[in-house]
DNA sequence: CGTTGGTTTGATGGTTCTCAAACTAGGTGG
DNA sequence: CCACCTAGTTTGAGAACCATCAAACCAACG
């Protein structure tokens, strides 16, 4: 099992091996969480830092009326809530999509992390403002893109942030219509027709439910990708 | 003439009157820069670190069919782009709206800044996160409401922004409506027709093409403002 | 006094929502 | 093993919202 915490932060400082050990050190405690359960509801103020390992999980807001406005998914590797500590009191919740594996670390762990181990801290700064830039380029996708082109483009960031952190499985998406509905701000039925006109394009393929992208550059172009606000090294 | 800059911070950390003579003595050095003017363009790595001390500004790309999508205003008090040093070039542009003053600070001196005046730092710490949290809002408001709630959730949240730093004057709006229509990803036309109905609906006022708000509490049930996300101090 | 940038108004069309219902697959209990 | 139930997907018809295109209007400015 490789540790796809220490792969993300790689992607913004060069760690050495004294930090990758301590980071696997940190995230043996861990515990599974089934699909749809919250890691931090909002109001919260908690007491440990959460990181994904395995699974997808969101960042979410509910409405007055009841909608569910999903403003970030959160991949194997990210952490949820390294913020709370300045800010106190959560101004919306963290829930799994999918069953995930979640790590907990204390606060006083994550002190010792930032102040200890530079290069990880450098990286934990890297991977917050990445995920600022992930939120500009979500508001540029949905205020300006039809929604065909909102799919694809977020198809495309999954795609590449995956690959990033060495996914080892082919990228192939297993969210539900009504989960990309709220992450899109779209309704499910749109959802629906959005796919089937993607998959007849031959844009994206779908088994068992699961979104899989055969041509990706086909893709990214007609999304428009540019991959330059990941911040990803040259490589990817 | 007020520190805009000390009263933001102020909101997220308790400064101490050294730490506002420091700050008083960093903004001194600025420029007046007219509307329309880019302080920072995508793919630079400027030498500087820049606030705004008088008019507004904002993030925002361009699309490759030329259309300008607008991800963030920046009021006086705000710093814009503090995360430089980490990112290296910059993923968007920075540009004034309307005639700004506009300080500039030196690498060093930021560094400076955030080793030796802790309680400073804590409360830059605080403002990007703030930052972050109205990125969020703003996705959820693009997402899901419909383009009346969306400028009425605009102005309410522009009205505690500038009420938070203690902005002088009554709060009054002056930007263009092709300004508005690329903060809410809508166009010219439409934005014209949602201030005319909010206007016949009492909800704001226009005079000489700015726009002012007689009742806020009015106008913050209207769009279902919750001022949550802004975090600040109860008092507001 | 023409030019320019911005606002206002109208007509039409496309994208997306809403409402409604059928369909599919997986799970559960009789 | 089958009947039922549920969550999710698929399809259709009509309406609402917003975009597009076009043109008139207005105020500031040289």
């Amino acid at each position: 099992m490789r540790n796809f915490v220490a792969r993300k932060l790689n992607n913004g400082a060069v760690l050495r091996e004294s930090d990758e050990a301590r980071l696997d050190e940190l995230v043996r405690n861990w515990r599974a969480m089934p699909a749809r359960t919250d890691i931090i509801s909002q109001g919260d103020d908690p007491e440990f830092v959460h990181a994904i390992l395995d699974g997808i999980a969101c960042r979410y807001k509910i409405l007055p009326d009841g909608r569910r406005s999903i403003m970030d998914l959160l991949i194997p590797g990210d952490f949820c809530d390294m913020h709370i500590a300045i800010l106190g009191r959560m101004d919306h919740s963290i829930g799994t999509l999918t069953p995930c594996r979640v790590a907990h670390i204390s606060r006083p762990e994550v002190e010792d992390l930032l102040q200890e181990y530079p290069r990880i801290a450098r990286g934990m700064w890297w991977s917050s403002l990445v995920d600022e830039a992930i939120l500009r380029e979500w508001l540029v996708n949905m205020g300006q893109r039809r929604s065909d082109r909102q799919m694809a483009h977020l198809l495309c960031e999954l795609y590449l942030r995956f690959a990033a952190v060495g996914w080892p499985e082919a990228f192939s998406l297993g969210l539900t219509q009504e989960q990309l509905a709220d992450t899109l701000g779209i309704t499910v039925v749109h959802v629906q027709r959005v796919i089937t006109a993607l998959r007849q394009d031959g844009l994206i393929e779908l088994r068992d439910r699961q979104i899989t992208i055969p041509d990706i550059a086909q893709l990214m172009e007609f999304s428009e990708f540019d991959p330059d606000y990941l911040h990803l090294p040259p490589e990817h």
